[in-house]
DNA sequence: AGCGCGGTATGACCCTAGTCATAGGGTGGC
DNA sequence: GCCACCCTATGACTAGGGTCATACCGCGCT
């Protein structure tokens, strides 16, 4: 938990990635989340005592796949990514979280390690939920259980899509994918394109699609050439949507 | 729904995969089924009154994406695999389901369509549950709910390792995982192996792994001449573990 | 100032695996 | 009995993209 130099990059659309931007309340994160929203006012009066906030520089890991999750956790601010690590130790983001969403809560319902490596992918606040209270809450909340089972089907089929579009279908197509699947979720239109409001590297992408990151560099750094993308302080932006759409469906 | 004819492959071990195999009670699939076992006994009894039982053979399909869920379904006997279409139209097989196991259970539950197609990889019954009671009997039972919950975790990480293998990773090292995958949930020992009591072509291989059939079959019949593994009637053997789990690690 | 580091950019090389073509065995249909 | 179809098998060709190497830029650290 470091300190509070300038860094700034990606500072456009006020998320000064760089800088360590303000920390939130818990009450304040608990009610952005959709999943711990629909509790009851006692449990979460409880939730908002015992979760404390925590800070991560961008790199920072968060926890590592097989750590036993003595916490799981919901982002505040700022953006997370969760890999699993191929064997060959190649680390692939199965997901990308924003604010509001829970991470690790399936680990510690279960009782289980965490399956995942959590890192954040810019500076960022995250509140820790104590598994104890999670798994006490969880087992006498109805609506928990529902609001689970709900959130859940949609990551499922992002990560069935995921798991037909990598293997088959080429480089080209997956990252176009990917930025796709970021705009829906973190995509803000603005004059002249869709800007993906998370900073990522090559290499963040690269991990999401699958793919080395020089290869990306080389797909990306050509889309710049031909207008189809713009990239500011690590935003990617896409200019042309038809066009960049066309990569999807081209052989 | 067709006829009775014998067209008998896959013969070990019992499966008898090419005869119609005799159609279970709707008692006995729910009673197999963990999801819907947990049920109290007169959700349980409405559930077993208003299922019917369905058949499809080998290849047939259950249903396609993008349907309306009118029903979902457990497998009774046989195996369904659920397949994601890629943009190219090629069928990437992102689920193996064997008795007892739920399929679109999701879909009806939120009430949107199928986002898989369903398709019997053997001969097999398959018992329908009406969307509208599923419905009903979710949103009353804490306990069912329970069950999803926990029977999601499971597949998620499964989906989560089939990603990180896909992405990274060769064909050979894919096509090992597959058969690993398949062998934890439908492996039996056997003197000299691990039999994978599921009839699978090449092709059904393939489309798990990613690949092509042509590659499927060159990279299995290596194995083949080299003992790693045999394949009867469709119904694959593991025979050396450590020379097979060899390939997962190696390049 | 100088160094190190992380990110972007680009070229050369080569290997993996996809594509196309061809053939043989087993099974069901007519 | 013969044809058609599916599955397995194998060869030849090619290209996409992974690997390695090199360079440049901006920034922070010493």
């Amino acid at each position: 938990m470091e300190g509070n130099r300038e860094r700034v990059f990606g500072g456009s659309l006020g998320i000064e990635v760089g800088a360590v931007p303000d920390r939130p309340s818990n009450q304040a994160v608990i009610q952005a989340c959709t999943l711990l929203n629909g509790l009851d006012a006692s449990s979460r009066e409880r939730l908002i005592e015992c979760s404390h906030m925590a800070y991560a520089e961008r790199g920072e890991t968060i926890w590592i796949a097989g750590q036993s999750s003595e916490f799981s956790a919901v982002v505040g601010i700022g953006f997370v990514k969760m890999t699993q690590s191929s064997p060959h130790g190649a680390e692939v983001a199965v997901e990308l979280l924003g604010p509001g969403q829970c991470f690790g809560l399936m680990a510690a319902i279960e009782g289980r390690e965490f399956p995942l490596t959590a890192t954040a992918v810019t500076n960022c606040w995250y509140l820790k939920l104590p598994t104890r209270e999670i798994q006490e809450i969880y087992s006498a909340s109805d609506a928990m259980k529902d609001q689970i089972v709900r959130s859940i089907g949609p990551r499922l089929r992002r990560a069935h899509e995921m798991m037909s579009r990598l293997s088959s279908g080429s480089v080209e197509e997956r990252i176009a994918a990917v930025l796709f699947i970021l705009a829906t979720s973190y995509g803000k239109p603005v004059s002249g394109g869709l800007t993906i409001e998370v900073p990522l590297t090559r290499s963040d992408i690269s991990e999401m699609a699958g793919t080395t990151t020089e290869t990306t560099i080389r797909v990306m750094s050509r889309w710049q050439k031909q207008g189809l993308v713009t990239t500011d302080k690590h935003v990617v932006t896409i200019r042309d949507e038809v066009a960049l759409s066309r990569v999807l469906r081209a052989a």
